[in-house]
DNA sequence: ATACAGGTTAACCTTTACGTCAACGTAACC
DNA sequence: GGTTACGTTGACGTAAAGGTTAACCTGTAT
């Protein structure tokens, strides 16, 4: 009975329902718990969930399937944290624990870069906003 | 017979020849002049407006039509300052100024929400990489 | 002079990330 | 108990941003 529907959780996280389903479908959010009648309902860490991708999407331009690569990498050392015995015994868990590490290194480095484009549009942005305003204060001179 | 060749354009620029060749094809990027034979021969300038147009569009999320929008508008103001006598006489020109000072003033206040969500971002992936890195040592501690 | 790398247009294809119905079930309200 | 608002799946549509391919032309290297 408790929950969410997915008309509150589309206002609260400023996407469509048919988005939230959509993400639902192909994995990226997880299925909520049913009604009796069949209706999703939602907690507030789902709600939480989708603000986080939608920003982390936003930011750094991933994809959907990107998206799903680093939560997928998350949700498994949130689980190996957890139950160790899942890591003993498979070396090859190592290599992709040190590739995870390696991207997400990488992913920083492109963060940093990123505040550094930033920078450049916003001064692209302020000298556009300059012209803007010296062509405006021409009109008064010459009303 | 001077000028850049689209490949190389395509090395410098990062894009690929076809979206180069989109790009003119849409009005976003000048048509350069031709060879004898009707090669495109780009300049330097080319290549810069390239490398700025992707980086404001990664950052900002522009599609190309809105870029389009904001390079119109920066051109406008270029050959407004340069003769003055294009301004004269139509005063629909000045709701269109101010238009530009508003939606540019939006922009560089997107910019700033853009920056404190990277640093959520950033805190996010810090944390995931913190998290590899223990797992790792975890590894090194029961081999 | 011929081979080969790289250029040209035009047409068609693809993927991503949803929007938009249609047809139907459910919960809430009066 | 009937209307109305909101939920469900499923199928189809689509806009943006190129990729791909074909058929042909150009330049240059040997």
């Amino acid at each position: 009975m408790t929950g969410l529907k997915i008309d509150e959780v589309a206002k609260q996280s400023g996407l469509t329902k048919r988005t939230i389903r959509y993400y639902e479908q192909i994995g990226l959010l997880s299925s909520p718990p049913r009604s009796e009648g069949g209706f999703r309902l939602y907690s507030e860490d789902h709600v939480n969930f989708l603000k986080k991708i939608t920003n982390a999407k936003e930011v750094m331009g991933f994809s959907l399937a990107e998206l799903q690569e680093f939560i997928k990498l998350s949700d498994m050392l949130e689980l190996q944290r957890h139950d160790y015995r899942k890591v003993k015994g498979t070396e090859l868990q190592k290599e992709k624990l040190e590739k995870v590490f390696h991207t997400v290194e990488e992913q920083l480095k492109l963060l940093e870069q990123k505040k550094k484009n930033i920078l450049k549009v916003e001064s692209d942005l302020v000298s556009l906003r300059d012209r803007a305003q010296a062509a405006l204060i021409r009109f008064e001179e010459e009303k």
